[in-house]
DNA sequence: TGTACATCAGTGAACGCGCGTTCACTGATGTAC
DNA sequence: TGTACATCAGTGAACGCGCGTTCACTGATGTAC
């Protein structure tokens, strides 16, 4: 393959995002390597700095990607439906469609201004979602999506001990209780 | 410098450790580099196989120990105290020195399993003492433990934007109202 | 206590490897007429 | 609509670099007598 055309130099560029956002959060930023983010797009590594400045770029990107789509899937729930889910085994084990920021937090946190500021940004239009979809007060919606976050945080880094499911559980009861 | 005593060679193993736990808390795993790890003692990377099968054994040794000095600190406080500092900006900017599961939680839920067995056991430890603390049931214990790590992970990712201080006190209210 | 020798903690160069990035090249796409 | 040419998306080899790990060597420590 040589020249793609306009319209599919395009999708390949949404899908290596798309991919990317899904991969990122499976295994981290140093866990995937630019050949690999590529092939979500059926591309080899070789192109990849004709659609992204760097990889640091395609991260800034996908992070963005990642928010918008757990952004657009929350503004279809009701609170109890995104509970439910957020606090499963299910969303434990598929990190990839999951909280951005249970899967990256952490990672961002070491990152630069930049990584910070693409994330405090999308995690805000995020927020003001949930705290519509809870109806409480902004301050009360934080500290309930802190909980969310934790429990997630330390069902994954525990997943195989008995207190993974525990932690669920418990955020849960304390979220819905009854 | 040749040969130590075995004083001095069990002495230069604890710094390696010691400083492991603050420095893979700082900037995670892929962050610090064999030769770093030894610096903490004042050796170079050379000899670091003598001590250590491998880099992963030392960070395995290292997550001990950041779980057992933070159960050791947290022993010592009262809930209050602890809920104080954990949601200070003080320790939102000094994970070197703060919440192993803050600071690592998302690394080793990507970890094999002899990460995530050892962080397992080191958090039941802590939990236990972070439950006597709060006079609370194991379950309550756990859910307001989530509501901390996840209030320090997103304070810790926007950093430098408004909300990073808004979660941290939002989640304080939401743990010791009044 | 003193001597002779074996041990081994620590050094620094070297290893193979995978990474992000660059580059010369290819050939289909897009444009000008 | 058809032709000639410039553009540029994608390829795959190559780059420099830093990493974890290995190794021959050094010389103080530990041991045996």
């Amino acid at each position: 393959m040589a020249r793609s055309s306009r319209k599919d130099t395009e999708l390949h560029r949404r899908q290596v995002i798309d991919g990317a956002a899904t991969l990122l959060r499976e295994r981290g930023v140093a866990g995937v390597n630019v050949g690999q983010l590529m092939a979500e797009a059926g591309l080899t590594h070789g192109g990849f700095y004709r659609h992204f400045e760097s990889k640091d770029e395609l991260v800034r990107l996908a992070l963005e990607k990642a928010l918008a789509d757990q952004r657009d899937w929350a503004a279809s729930q009701t609170e109890a439906e995104l509970i439910d889910f957020y606090l499963s085994p299910e969303h434990r084990d598929d990190p990839g469609h999951g909280c951005t920021m249970g899967a990256l937090g952490s990672e961002v946190a070491r990152g630069d201004d930049a990584f910070r500021e693409t994330f405090a940004a999308g995690f805000e239009t995020y927020l003001e979602t949930f705290r519509e979809l809870s109806g409480v007060e902004r301050e009360e919606a934080l500290a309930r999506y802190a909980t969310l976050v934790g429990a997630l945080v330390i069902s994954r880094a525990t997943a195989g001990d008995p207190v993974s499911e525990e932690v669920l559980a418990a955020a849960r009861n304390a979220l819905l209780p009854g």
